[in-house]
RNA sequence: GGGCAGGUACCCAAGUGGACAAAGGGGGCAGACUGUAAAUCUGUUGCCAUCGGCUUCCAAGGUUCGAAUCCUUGCCUGCCCA
């Protein structure tokens, strides 16, 4: 196991807040005496997940401490999805049915073995326990904590103060997360940095249970592509993991180096002493390609890669192009000298949506023939029967053109 | 239920009878430059077309030679009062 110094580096990595560190440098000091690993506990919400790299932070912080040889202890919330997490939000959530949960609970478990082993993952479901638990003892569980408190978070507060309704069962969110970590006797618990109050009830709740608390450390929210605001679908700066390989490799590539480092720092495990003294391209290359491996399979990574040297570094024509169009006679005013207007053939791929949009690239240099720049928006490409013409749309899209006589 | 302020292109936002396909900014796209990038600079950003035309400013009506701009109704949003 490696040693108390180089641990705490690991899992400060990236990471937002520790509360609080001395009792984190205390509790891997003794796991290393005591040769017992450290319970590392998330928790996951299956709400409906379009998962994006910006979710992924948590769990390569999970692997970190994986790969320290901690425990970790996947929760998948489908106890408390059917609640709805309030935190943020400034009305009651809408719970989830159990078949939802179910379902997105499995999509979930497909991803994140992509970056944890399975092997050293537990994976737990909070219904286990809670719904063993007695009414009685949920009554009991309740004691521990007072309203007066809970109106203290901002997003409650907020409500009440708006007037806005505030379901009993919303308070009751934070104590189910809060009795998770009693129930796994967690060292430590992971989470959003918007996660904090919850996270923050668990250590009281242990408290009251006889537990020793357990740390809680924060996460950043990843940037977005764009490197300022948070990766999120709605501002269309987002990978997703779904993401086709080619177009994950793409969107890596075009970061900004400042970026890159974010990135490596929160998706990667990787010394980031050694990434710095890489030369920037070749260091997003291969964060480029470590991702797309991740999610894609090494294969995949690999095509990528060529694929992006072919289509950007040596500017070459893909193996593949983006739109195949077939021109007939049919579609030739004048048989007798076949030709179609250029306007038209950049149209007709389907890759620009109007045809003044192919006239604007046309002028502004964005079209190329056969590796041949053309700027009137009004010249004409006369075509030959049986031969292929190669066309370059833009910055990256390419698109052959075929003239058959029938 | 009452009052007030609004709804303009991908987003924000100016425009308050004609010179408006609509200022400005952001974003996007293209070109230059580069490391394939970022930053920067330049251009461009409704549709169709050779001049030129066509459809847009929440929706539907109306006034007018002419409306994003004025009127009516409806729908929606924000703030205030009950």
């Amino acid at each position: 196991m490696t040693n108390l110094a180089a641990q705490i580096e690991l899992i400060l990595r990236g990471t937002m807040e520790v509360i609080q560190q001395r009792e984190l440098e205390a509790k891997v000091s003794r796991s290393l005496k005591e040769k017992r690993p450290l319970r590392v506990k998330a928790g996951f919400d299956p709400t409906a997940p379009d998962l994006h790299l910006g979710h992924t932070v948590l769990i390569h912080k999970l692997k970190h401490f994986q790969d320290l040889g901690h425990k970790v202890i996947f929760l998948i919330g489908d106890f408390t999805g059917l609640i709805g997490d309030p935190t943020g939000v400034s009305e009651t959530r809408v719970a989830l049915t159990k078949a939802e949960v179910q379902k997105n609970a499995k999509t979930y478990k497909k991803q994140i073995f992509k970056i944890l082993d399975p092997k050293k993952t537990t994976v737990v479901f909070n219904s286990k326990w809670m719904n063993a638990l007695k009414a009685e003892q949920f009554v009991h569980l309740c004691m521990h904590y007072n309203v007066a408190r809970m109106l203290e978070r901002e997003d409650f507060h907020k409500r009440y103060h708006e007037q806005k309704p505030i379901s009993i069962h919303e308070f009751l969110y934070p104590l189910i997360q809060g009795y998770d970590s009693v129930a796994l006797k967690a060292d430590v618990e992971l989470g959003g940095t918007d996660q904090k109050f919850n996270l923050l009830v668990g250590r009281d709740l242990q408290r009251a249970y006889g537990q020793e608390p357990q740390v809680v450390l924060t996460t950043p929210l990843l940037e977005g592509t764009d490197g300022v605001r948070k990766m999120s679908k709605s501002f269309g700066n987002y990978i997703a993991l779904e993401d086709r390989p080619e177009d994950m490799f793409g969107k890596l590539m075009s970061i900004s180096d400042t970026l890159m480092l974010r990135y490596y720092e929160l998706l990667t495990t990787q010394d980031l002493g050694q990434v710095e003294a890489m030369h920037p391209m070749e260091a997003k290359l291969n964060l480029a390609w470590k991702v797309v491996a991740t999610y894609h399979g090494t294969g995949a990574a690999g095509d990528a890669r060529v694929e992006f040297r072919k289509r950007f570094s040596a500017r070459e024509f893909p193996d593949e192009p983006d739109a195949r169009v077939r021109v007939t006679p049919a579609d030739i005013p004048n048989p007798a000298a076949p030709a179609m207007p250029l306007v038209e053939l950049v149209a007709r791929t389907g890759l620009v949506p109007s045809k003044s949009e192919a006239r604007r690239l046309i002028v502004q240099g964005g079209v190329e023939v056969d590796e041949e720049k053309k700027t009137d928006p009004n010249a004409t490409l006369s075509l030959v029967p049986g031969r292929q013409y190669r066309l370059r749309i833009g910055r990256r899209k390419f698109a052959i053109i075929e003239f058959q006589k029938n």
